[in-house]
DNA sequence: CCTACCGATCGGTAGG
DNA sequence: CCTACCGATCGGTAGG
């Protein structure tokens, strides 16, 4: 899995990128403060000090870390708001790809550290993420206000949209792939345990 | 708060405890990993050294912390299950008993503690903690299939469980005292959303 | 991006 | 429980 050849500052077109993601992943499974920026190096075969060519501190990269992860998780919702044609459709697209980005592959690392790791920003960085956040989250609030219009839900409630958040980000926890259900299925739950009528 | 004369070994009956509770508070506040152990003890007025008279290493603190976060719960919510006559009236006496413990002034560093920096446990101690775990989630499992005898749910299943679980246990990153709703009221919404009669 | 390194911090311990 | 301390680790940097 490691490279075994030496690389020099022209080599890869973006290291940046990589230490983000390796960063992404030990921060995700060990926590920011019991990470060693020396474990981050070495997952992309660099030498100790190298990671600091890229970012000036330690701080710089759980930030970049969370800052995508909103990011992605943002886009790719937004994505789904955009395709249904009934609040309840685009209700459960917007499930279904809250969902992939948590526990899918690609994002897994990024919301993980997204959604455990961001206090140990510093404040301007966290209010940064916090207003991304509430960018984000006012999505969900526009979906649950369309959805009670059509009668699907009976309360559309700034306390609902945080428990439904809740619902969704605990699935980290506890989700595991191969784990006998799909991503989808859970989806379809939460929507079922919702959602009034079928 | 902190008082200034000199404790010695005789003082006080409980040292031990006080070091829990402090060790809860800012491995919840900074984090396990972040929190040195000077800190703990400054908090205490123990010097650097002392309180590995109490505890062997930095790791048994966290156990502490974290088996006593188990306890406390699953103590309130066993005997609020207790007291309810119908399956709706139980629910909701365990939902606010659950609620207590993670949101109220005495639990809710040991519950924040328990659900954000347990992956630091060694295998050992996280194996002692899931046990206890398992079994407290098992009162809830026992809720929801006699809600669903009676008609009130209509899926008992454990992803059911799971999606509730983290509902509740993600109140932990937004509910704040003085901000506006109670505790009861939240215990009420979420049972509001997911039994079906009213 | 590497080499070589520094200062600070940290968990833990010996001895009383 | 305190004093005094150690070895290891860590974030970060100078210079190339």
């Amino acid at each position: 899995m490691a490279a075994s050849r030496k690389p020099t500052a022209k080599d890869e077109p973006n290291r940046r990128a990589e230490i983000v993601r390796a960063a992404s992943r030990l921060f995700a499974e060990k926590g920011y403060a019991a990470t060693p920026i020396r474990d981050i190096a070495r997952a992309v075969d660099m030498q100790s000090g190298s990671p600091f060519y890229h970012f000036k501190t330690k701080h710089d990269m759980l930030k970049a870390v969370a800052l995508e992860g909103i990011a992605s998780i943002s886009r790719a919702v937004s994505k789904a708001a955009e395709r249904g044609d009934t609040p309840r459709a685009t209700f459960e697209a917007m499930l279904l790809a809250h969902l992939e980005q948590l526990l899918g592959d690609d994002g897994r690392h990024f919301a993980a550290t997204l959604l455990h790791e961001s206090h140990h920003l510093d404040p301007a960085a966290l209010a940064e993420l916090i207003e991304q956040k509430d960018a984000y989250e006012a999505l969900w609030q526009k979906a649950l206000r369309e959805l009670k219009r059509s009668g699907e839900i009976a309360d559309d409630s700034r306390v609902t949209r945080l428990l439904l958040m809740g619902a969704l980000n605990w699935t980290v926890q506890w989700y595991r792939p191969n784990g006998g259900r799909t991503v989808k299925q859970i989806a379809r739950q939460i929507s079922g345990m919702l959602l009034k009528s079928r």
